[in-house]
DNA sequence: CTGAAAGCGCTAACAA
DNA sequence: TTGTTAGCGCTTTCAG
C-alpha cells in the first residue's frame, strides 16, 4: 500500500469511482447502504485520513477559528478560551490562537488571516481595531471589550452596572470614602467601570474627591502604587473598589505591607473573581464574569454568523454579573464611621 | 475585478506566467528585481492574499502546530502557551489550542489531526499516550510530563532534584516533621516529586510516618482536604510540602481555617510559583519552573525537527528549577522544635 | 444510485 | 530568467 491512502485508492479496492467513496464517507443518502458500509470498512482497513488541506481548498472552509487576545498569559483569558474551544469543538471546529500583546500591527495580522483562509472567522478579544477595510463583512464576534462604533456583533456584561452594584455594596456597609483603582484609560472597560463607581457614589450623595480616582493598568504592580498613593492622603479612603482582581491582589498586598487589616481598617472589592480569588487572604469580594458562558456564547454567535444566518449586529448580548461577597470587605471600623 | 484576486489575475494584468508570479511572490531569486517589484506593486494594488489551504495542499504543510494540554483552563500552563506561540510565530507558524481533559479519546484524535495533515507537528503536555501506531515517527515533543519509554524527544525540569532542594530548606530551617501532600499517582510527575521529597528525608535520617504522605491530585480542594487530614494526627508536621502551588493555596487556606498560622505554626512549600504566588498571604515559598522556557524550548525542538533536522530522542532536555523563599516558611515555632 | 470530469489556487518539475 | 504543465486530494456538478 502506498503511503497514505487517499480516496482514490479505496475507489479502486472497492471497484467504485471516487465520487462514491467521498459519498459513502460523507454519508450521503445517495449511496446505499450496503456500499456505504464497504467503503467504511475498506477506509478503515487501510487506515484512510481525509486530508484537510485538499478538502479545505475544494469546500473553501477551513473548520477553524481564530482567538485572539492581548495576552496569552493572562489567567482573565482561561476559562473564556475554554468556553470558545469546548463550542468550537462541538462544532467541529478548531481554534487557532492568537496573542496580540496590544499591537496593532499583529491585529491586522489577524484580520488577515482571515482574508487568507487561515480561519473561517474569528473571536476578538481586543481593544484596538485595524483601520477598518471591509472588516465588517468579516465573520468577527468581539468578546468583552466594547469596541464602541464598530459595527462588530459583540458579547459583553454591563460593566456600569457591574460597578456600581460593587459600589454600592460598600456604600451599604457604611463606607463613605471610596476610593477607585481603575485600568488603562481611555478603554472602554475601564472607563464603564469607573463610570459604574462615579454613578454609585453621585446616587449616594457622596463626593469623589480627585485625588480618590487613580489610574491603573490592571497589572498586579500598578495596584500596589496607587493604593500607596491613595494611602498617603490626608484623608486616606476606607474602602477601595478596584477595576480589576489582579490589582486588588497588588492592592491587598500593599495594604498588609503598611499595616493595615483588610477588611477591618480598609474594605477592597475586586472585578473579574479570577480563578483564585476565593483562595486569596482573605477571600476576596469581587465582581464575577461568566467568563466560559461568555466564551461558548461568543463562539455560537460565531457559529450563526458562519452558518450564513442573520444576526442582529447592534444590539449587544449582554451576560449577567453577580457580586460574590467574601472576606476583603466589612463595615467601616468605628473611629472612621462618619454619619452623613 | 473578480471577487478575490488570485495569482492568475495577477499574472494576466503583469503579462507574465503564474509561476513567474509564484517565484515573485515568494522573493525567488530567479526573477529579475523588476518584474519583482512590479508583481509585488500589483499585488498590493489588487488586495492580493495567498490562499493557504491551496497552498498548504500544495506543499503538504500546513504551517501550524497543535499545542495538546490536559486542561486549557489550568493558569499552568498559561506562559508554557506563551512561550510556545511566540517561538512558534518567529518561525512562521501558527498554534492550534487542543484540550484533552484527560480524555484518552481526545488525545487519539490529536494525534490524529496530524495524521490528516491538519498540523505540521505537536507540542504534547499529557501524561497518557495513545495505543501508538506508529506514532514515534511523528513530530512530536512532549513537554512536563515525562512519558517514561514513549521514545518521543521532551523537554522537562528534574522534579525528584527540584522536589529534594525544597525539602531541604524545610530541614534546614529547623522542621523534622514534614509532610507531603502528593499530586495524582501514579503520574510520573507526582512520583518524582514525592521521590524527591523522600530522598530529602532519608538523606536526613528522617522518618516518614505513613500518614504523612497524602495523595492529592492537584486541585485546590484536595490541597485542604489533605492538609485538614494531616492536622487530625496525634503528631501533625509543622512543615508541609506540596506537589503544586494550587494545592498549597488551599493547605494555607485551610491551616487559617483551623487556626493555625503560617509560617508561625506551620511552614508550606509550593511547587510552580503560579503566577499569584508571590501576591499570596503569606507569600508562597515555592520551586519555580522555567515555564515560558519550556515552552520555547519545546517549541524550538519541534521546528528543528520539522525542519528535518536529527535530534538526540532519547536524552531529555532538563531546564533549571529554582527555590523562591518567601513568607510561607520559617523555623519550627520553639514548642515544636526538637533537635534529633 | 453511480460515474466522469472539472476544477479549488497554488507550486515545482521540466523546458525553453 | 521565464513559461508550460502537471498535479496536490478532494468535492460536486452534470449525465447517465
Amino acid at each position: 500500500m502506498r503511503e497514505r491512502p487517499k480516496i482514490k485508492d479505496i475507489a479502486e479496492r472497492a471497484g467504485v469511482s471516487v465520487a462514491t467513496v467521498s459519498r459513502a464517507l460523507s454519508d450521503s443518502a445517495l449511496v446505499t447502504a450496503e456500499t456505504r458500509q464497504r467503503i467504511h470498512d475498506l477506509a478503515r482497513e487501510l487506515n484512510y485520513r481525509p486530508n484537510v488541506s485538499a478538502r479545505n481548498l475544494r469546500t473553501r472552509r477551513t473548520m477553524s477559528v481564530l482567538l485572539v487576545v492581548r495576552d496569552v498569559g493572562n489567567p482573565f483569558y482561561l476559562d473564556i478560551l475554554k468556553g470558545v474551544e469546548a463550542t468550537a469543538r462541538e462544532a467541529g471546529y478548531s481554534v487557532l490562537m492568537g496573542n496580540t500583546e496590544n499591537d496593532p500591527a499583529r491585529e491586522t495580522e489577524y484580520f488577515n488571516m482571515l482574508r487568507y483562509g487561515h480561519a473561517d472567522g474569528m473571536v476578538l478579544m481586543t481593544g484596538k481595531l485595524p483601520p477598518s477595510g471591509g472588516r465588517n463583512q468579516l465573520p468577527v464576534v468581539v468578546a468583552l471589550e466594547m469596541i464602541e462604533g464598530s459595527g462588530l456583533p459583540h458579547v459583553q456584561v454591563d460593566n456600569i452596572a457591574a460597578a456600581r452594584g460593587a459600589v454600592e455594596h460598600l456604600i451599604g456597609l457604611g463606607h463613605r470614602r471610596i476610593a477607585h483603582i481603575s485600568g488603562p484609560v481611555p478603554e472602554p472597560m475601564s472607563l464603564h467601570r469607573r463610570e459604574g463607581y462615579r454613578e454609585a457614589m453621585r446616587n449616594a450623595g457622596l463626593d469623589i474627591p480627585e485625588a480618590y480616582e487613580m489610574r491603573g493598568d490592571f497589572l498586579l504592580e500598578s495596584g500596589q502604587e496607587c493604593c500607596r498613593s491613595l494611602f498617603t492622603l490626608p484623608e486616606p479612603p476606607t474602602a477601595l473598589f478596584v477595576g480589576n482582581d489582579e490589582m486588588a491582589y497588588g492592592a491587598v498586598h500593599e495594604l498588609r505591607r503598611m499595616g493595615h487589616d483588610v477588611p477591618g481598617d480598609v474594605s477592597v472589592v475586586g472585578f473579574d473573581d479570577l480563578y483564585l480569588s476565593k483562595a486569596f487572604y482573605p477571600p476576596l469580594t469581587t465582581v464575577s464574569q461568566p467568563r466560559t458562558e461568555i466564551g461558548r456564547t461568543a463562539m455560537a454567535m460565531l457559529l450563526k454568523i458562519l452558518s450564513g444566518a442573520e444576526i442582529n449586529r447592534e444590539e449587544p448580548i449582554v451576560l449577567p454579573t453577580v457580586l460574590n461577597i467574601r472576606g476583603s470587605t466589612a463595615p467601616p471600623a468605628s473611629n472612621y464611621c462618619m454619619s452623613p
